[in-house]
DNA sequence: TGCTGGACCTGAAGA
DNA sequence: GTCTTCAGGTCCAGC
């Protein structure tokens, strides 16, 4: 069994749920939204994620020598059916941008997006090998969609202390830990393991996968996406 | 320093210039020439270079087995001022066309060439590594061109004996030579070193790059390009 | 075959 | 001016 099984919806039964949701959402921080483009949901099949998010919440190189880098990583994202989605995450030399390739296309489809249409990316707050994928209509405000409405109710119950925690990927995983969800099976549905491995020690230290992480007061930096993509691409 | 470098110029002083040029133009041999369809100088960006002249002058599969040749490579030309252009150079299956990709929309911007204008390709007549480009606009005759202009002088000068240098690039090369120009870096202008290492021995040889070639008498064959392309595609 | 997706390229726009 | 980003393209291998 992986880590992230173990570690799957260890607060389930501890924070109140949003009744639209199925697992553990109170627990996603926003992490970059991004308005689609015509290129993004045509023919094209491949997402532009900017560069700024891309380099700040989902890096290719992952802390180290991972050759993986090279050739892209497979990354998956839960819905919000909670059905995984994998996507074929690269970087382009020639135009020296990142994108979501392969899979993505079937996520357009299924979700009927259009040039517009918003889709955010989220990732556990403890756990960031978890990552979710959210979308809305274009025009729509963040809560009338299940997953955001809750992602809002997240962003008011985070704390102070919670808010260190809020960093770019490297900042807080070693070179030793490999990428979230490379190649790693989700179950269809809500996860029923419950046996924490999480666990907050003191104020100021959590255990993570067998890991002892500070959380330094000192560490202040705004949510990754607190008030959405400012998009300069807005279509219609 | 490359083997280019030493070599560059070698006559630079023994023979006649014409004045219009900065750089053994004299020694500059027609390859062939092209005039430009409209897709050439439009927005596919790339030039179709005709087969038979792609297969004789300019082949990808480098004498052996070289890689460059699935992905292309690149070659430099020098232009009429002695400016450096580097295009990709490749083969599409999908076509059965040889095309110069990348840099080519650049050159057609600089040059601001039509539909009906001619490109022309030349090479050091014993340095075969360096390439040349040159253009004249639609209707002219070759002589109006600088370049072109001594093109023909050349040929004027052009004896039986050098003549039999004027084959196929892989008729006097062997494999372990590398090809031509690839990431390799010109000075923006006329060459300098005056350090010989052509040298012709005797009647019958010559040392190229310290390989003595044979030039046998009974090699008869017709300078590549000795009236222009006759070209399927004219414009206008 | 047609479609997906992998790698490449360019032009426009903004910094 | 130059440099970077990225939207909108290309070709083509594989299925």
């Amino acid at each position: 069994m992986s880590v992230d099984n173990y570690s799957r919806d260890i607060y389930h039964n501890t924070v109140s749920m949003n009744h639209h949701q199925n697992d553990a959402v109170a627990y996603r921080e926003s992490l970059f939204e991004k308005s689609l483009t015509p290129s993004d949901v045509g023919k094209l099949n491949r997402l532009v994620i900017p560069k700024q998010y891309a380099e700040k919440y989902l890096p290719l190189n992952n802390g180290g020598g991972d050759m993986t880098a090279e050739k892209g990583m497979l990354l998956s994202f839960e819905d919000e059916s909670g059905k995984s989605w994998k996507f074929r995450y690269s970087y382009w030399n020639s135009s020296q941008s990142y994108v979501l390739t392969k899979g993505w296309s079937k996520y357009v489809k299924d979700k009927h997006l259009d040039a517009g249409d918003v889709v955010f990316f989220q990732r556990h707050r403890f756990d960031f090998h978890r990552l979710f994928i959210g979308w809305r209509r274009r025009g729509e405000a963040s809560y009338p969609s299940a997953v955001s409405a809750v992602s809002q109710e997240v962003h008011v119950n985070t704390t102070a202390y919670w808010s260190g925690l809020t960093t770019p990927y490297r900042q807080v995983h070693t070179s030793t830990s490999s990428y979230p969800n490379i190649h790693q099976e989700y179950s269809q549905y809500g996860a029923v393991a419950e046996t924490p491995t999480v666990v907050a020690r003191s104020s100021r230290t959590v255990r993570l996968f067998g890991v002892n992480l500070e959380c330094h007061g000192d560490v202040v930096e705004p949510p990754p996406c607190p008030d959405g993509y400012n998009g300069q691409h807005i279509y219609y």
